[in-house]
DNA sequence: GCGACAG
DNA sequence: ATCTTGTCGC
């Protein structure tokens, strides 16, 4: 598929910033989207030895979860992980990856926040924004917010405040398991994205595209 | 100044 | 993220 908007990723830590700050009034937090046929799952790994990021993308069907198309892409990490700046590491390749899949999902789900980010421009948001689909934000860890713990039962979650802004749910995908911390990447409300996570996680911590696109990861990692 | 800090 | 080591639970 194509890209809607591109940019330069020459950027010093101060530009990233900046385009973050730009970037982040296109987000929209509501639902522009009617029906779902197909899911993306998003993920990416570095590799020690090769010294490269390896990035995939998995397309399941929203009904079945089944896979029915995938893409991975090896590169040179040419940005350092930088915590609020996470998206100018990864997203490289995972853009490469995209590009190599030939159908358009109608949501996509990542491995890392969305509008739960200090200058509300998450990995989630920043792919949402440049794609122009609707994204939701999946983390495994906090960046920032205050949140109390949510329930032990499976659909609990509670919110995550920065600054008296609800900013994400913390959720919690499996009986008395730790929660996730969702947020809203592009063109979805925080009750949505809360639903979709949950309808993709029927019995793991984590989401089926996410586990699917590790996964994948995984078995190109372990071939070099 | 000190601690926190998606992956 | 990745790597290691030790502990706990099924």
């Amino acid at each position: 598929m194509e890209l809607r908007m591109r940019h330069s990723w020459q950027l010093d830590e101060s530009e990233a910033a900046a385009l973050q700050r730009d970037l982040a009034q296109k987000v929209i937090q509501e639902d522009s989207f009617s029906s779902v046929e197909y899911v993306a799952g998003v993920d990416v790994a570095y590799s020690k030895h090769s010294g490269n990021l390896v990035a995939a993308v998995v397309i399941l069907d929203a009904g079945s979860l089944e896979l029915v198309e995938s893409a991975t892409v090896e590169d040179t990490a040419a940005f350092p992980y930088i915590p609020g700046l996470f998206s100018f590491r990864e997203l490289p390749p995972v853009i490469k990856a995209f590009e190599k899949i030939k159908m358009t999902p109608q949501l996509v789900v990542c491995d890392g926040q969305g509008v739960a980010h200090p200058r509300r421009f998450g990995l989630a948001s920043h792919l949402g924004v440049l794609l122009e689909l609707p994204t939701i934000g999946c983390g495994k860890t906090r960046l920032i917010g205050e949140y109390a713990e949510p329930d032990l039962k499976r659909g609990s979650y509670s919110s995550l405040v920065d600054h008296g802004e609800e900013i994400g749910s913390v959720l919690r995908t499996q009986e008395g398991v730790k929660p996730i911390f969702v947020s809203v990447g592009h063109r979805i409300s925080l009750a949505s994205a809360r639903e979709w996570i949950l309808k993709l996680s029927p019995r793991y911590r984590l989401p089926e595209t996410t586990r699917r696109a590790d996964h994948l990861v995984k078995t190109v990692l372990g071939r070099d």
